[in-house]
DNA sequence: TTGTACGCGTTATCAG
DNA sequence: CTGATAACGCGTACAA
């Protein structure tokens, strides 16, 4: 076992020059340097196959060239996508991401940071598990370059990025309304720690008031996806509550596939027996006959303009107005929500 | 911007004690410490809010507390659950992990080595993105702890954790066999880079040859899942080929997903059309009706293994002779690949 | 155009 | 039980 990499020192001998002359040439300063002790140096690189010891190098320079990425869930197709853009980019602009699962747990995330900030990442990229978070603000205090993926926190004190979800919400209920369904049922996983589904869900409030002209409350299912025995229940009692041409909008991908999974144990038909719609698209939507009305999140250019202002903070050093940044998700139309087909 | 965090000198100054017991204090090795003195720098630690800079410790003990992982595509649902029980498992044993996608490219990922090497970090996990690899062949000559998860190496010179890939597609395709299938292709993404896929390639052939008493070969289709009108093609090409009941066994997830839209494309019907069966257990196979005949496989449990691996690596210091951890998959049957059904 | 000498924050060796 | 002091590998005033 000879981990013995070379040393800049080893480097500077062998070359015959000084340890600072090959520091300059590491580092690109080579306005002052003869070609010959250049071309000299790199040789001796090669040879050696010399790599700079990145450690050594934040530590003297403040720059450890890491950047910290926390995700709620990386299991889920939105935060590996998401891990992706922010990893091409990072990459593209010399930094290393690190990244860590939080698991939806708050105590977990705080661990984490501390962690992160032990290895001096330059800045953090952050998906949020809850919609408030005191420490984070502490940081920000501190002059720590922070960015929010997908999940805003309450006080928007940090530049965020996320899609359109009120916007994308309210229009797909609008889109249900003009196909001809009269009721809509809003399913979704505990909504009041996390404020994307929170807005989501206001979102569907307000469409209910402007379009059905009802509160929309009683529309409303909170229910746990892995519980496929409630969903089944929670749909059937929706079902049975009214009448008219009925859809569900699921609140996120998960929830989706349970509410497709209930609508199967059922034995009910989209879009006749029902209609079905909802957030994310992640392959198999497009698969489930009649093919699954679905919102498809921008994911890999969120985790691109995180990162992008996240850098920005970094380099220019200075803190910028926070700023919250929507990109624009897409609504696919599918058989699941069509009652009346043009053709 | 205020990033001055306070140093083990300024908490050593605070408590009136010296670097070296302050040092001592926090590895720990308060063995032969006055209760008092302890005491006082448990305080000021606390008052301070000091946390130890990991990027010095690393340079002076060579243990950054760093894990490399290289996923080919952190876009696979396989990968991201990979990752999970890695960083589950890592931090558990005190260790970040640094990941990166590969995009299944040769190149990046040996760019991406070397930047993990540069950061010091003890160890990688890597999802290989070629079946050989002589820079970390290279690199394990030198000493550095490896351990390979999902895609074995040809030469087996490093330690493996995968699946047990060759005994379940067998035994899958004996499981259409005893159904009654009379004929079975084996819909594939290019077989020649990936040791995993080629080793199911593999099997399959073999149980050709045991339960068809044919080659095999005429039963392999090669697509390219994005381009469906291909696999549309391929699968009518299969179809019209022969007579009898007749099932695809997809080599991955991605190439099942493509089928199912074949299939639906062409109207068909399973499994009396036609059986389906495959690799990965994502979520959706369970839904689409009939449900899909699926192989899931433990990738959890593989990331959990290959940290363990390589961490008793790391912390044992001595080279273990390679070993290829095959972990049981499940098979799951569904109504896909069910012709007589039992009740 | 190049080199000397010091410091970044820790840990380890040795001597009290 | 505790404390000087010297590394670890690199960057950078300052000097030459």
């Amino acid at each position: 076992m000879r981990s013995d990499k070379p040393t800049i020192a080893q480097v500077a001998q062998s070359a015959q020059v000084s340890k600072t002359t090959v520091s300059r040439y590491l580092n690109g300063r080579f306005e002052f340097m003869s070609a010959e002790t250049r071309k000299r140096i790199q040789t001796v690189i090669e040879e050696l196959e010399y790599r700079p010891n990145n450690l050594a190098r934040g530590l003297k320079s403040k720059r450890s060239g890491l950047i910290g990425v926390l995700v709620a869930d990386i299991s889920s197709p939105f935060s590996s996508i998401l891990v992706k853009g922010i990893g091409d980019h990072c990459k593209q602009n010399g930094f290393q991401t690190i990244i860590v699962n939080t698991d939806n747990d708050p105590a977990k995330e705080r661990e984490y940071i501390q962690a992160l900030m032990d290895n001096r990442v330059e800045g953090l990229i952050v998906n949020v598990t809850g919609k408030h978070n005191d420490f984070l603000l502490e940081l920000r205090e501190q002059g720590v370059p922070i960015v929010l993926a997908d999940r805003p926190l309450e006080h928007l004190d940090f530049d965020t990025v996320t899609s359109n979800n009120f916007q994308m919400t309210y229009d797909t209920v609008q889109h249900l309304h003009q196909e001809g369904f009269r009721r809509v049922a809003f399913f979704t996983q505990d909504v009041s720690e996390i404020q994307t589904r929170y807005t989501r869900y206001q979102a569907f409030l307000q469409a209910c008031r402007d379009l059905y002209d009802i509160q929309g409350d009683d529309w409303v299912y909170v229910i746990e996806p892995a519980d496929i025995e409630s969903v089944v229940r929670e749909l059937n009692t929706f079902l049975l509550n009214g009448v008219g041409p009925s859809a569900v909008f699921a609140v996120n991908g998960v929830t989706l596939l349970s509410v497709v999974q209930a609508i199967t144990r059922l034995k009910l038909t989209m879009p006749t027996d029902i209609g079905l719609c909802g957030y994310d698209d992640w392959g198999w939507a497009a698969v489930i006959p009649p093919g699954i009305t679905v919102i498809s999140q921008p994911s890999y250019r969120v985790g691109i303009e995180a990162s992008k202002r996240l850098i920005q903070q970094i380099l220019s050093n200075r803190r910028f107005k926070p700023k919250l940044v929507e990109l624009p998700s897409e609504l696919v139309i599918r058989g699941s929500t069509v009652l009346h087909p043009k053709s």
